[in-house]
DNA sequence: CAGCTATTTAGAACCATTATAAACTGCAGA
DNA sequence: TCTGCAGTTTATAATGGTTCTAAATAGCTG
């Protein structure tokens, strides 16, 4: 009952399983990443019905698009999600592939000093490599 | 005979295929950005004989294990190489998925407050995401 | 030149993601 | 409550970038 005004306002039919995801995306303490097959694991442990990986693939995009999750820019054969939606950066542990939040008051202002005619600016996004 | 010794130098054998690729990745007035796919679409405008798509990859890889390039983090199903191995940022032109250089001068100095105990930092990498 | 190892190659395999098309379901209007 | 439609879900197939395999080839050292 939760989630269900915040997928009608989307223009999202909040069925049964969107509404699991949104459990188990949402109903935590606190923000994490995921790809979808962590995910996927994830509502396995969680729900005890069956979710389709393709809604699960269908619902994460939903969301996506509607600014419920970002996509975090990664070099790795799967894509990463965040549920954490406010303005951060990461740090990337080259050793594990493990992603860390860096809150934005932990960079420091970045400061663009170009511009390209035409284009504005939708996103700064800072990936930060760790190694040993 | 340009390259030969760049890649007996890092232990690589110049074979000709490096060699050739070598010409089409580092024998331009300035650097770009590919993907493995144009990469291997220049390469076939050069030259003449073929150069299998495996043997593309392996020498990528081995060049960018080197240093002689670097891979750009952006979602995108494919993956982003860029044979400006300076330290800098880039544009994200969403419309069209094409990478523009942000010199690290454009950028100005970006200060990571944050540390992770035993883990140095490999690299800062920026990307500006452009809309219209 | 001989022999060893690195490299190249074509093709198969892999695997994350997307497409398909049929079944199902939420919901608005009667 | 019932009906019907558009939106969703589903299993499965298809796609496509990347990696693997194992046999052939080519540098290189002695």
């Amino acid at each position: 009952m939760k989630y269900i005004d915040k997928l009608r306002n989307s223009g999202l039919r909040p069925t049964k399983q969107r509404l699991q995801i949104c459990e188990v995306l949402f109903n935590t303490e606190r923000t994490f990443h995921f790809t979808i097959n962590e995910l996927e694991q994830k509502i396995k442990d969680k729900i005890d019905n069956k979710i389709s990986l393709a809604t699960i693939y269908n619902t994460v995009h939903a969301f996506e698009k509607k600014g419920y999750l970002k996509q975090i820019p990664v070099n790795s054969n799967q894509t990463y999600f965040d549920t954490n939606i406010t303005d951060h950066h990461h740090f990337y542990n080259l050793k594990d592939g493990k992603l860390i939040d860096l809150e934005k008051s932990d960079v420091g202002p970045i400061n663009i000093k170009r511009k390209i005619d035409g284009k504005k600016i939708k996103s700064i996004e800072v990936l930060v490599k760790l190694e040993d």
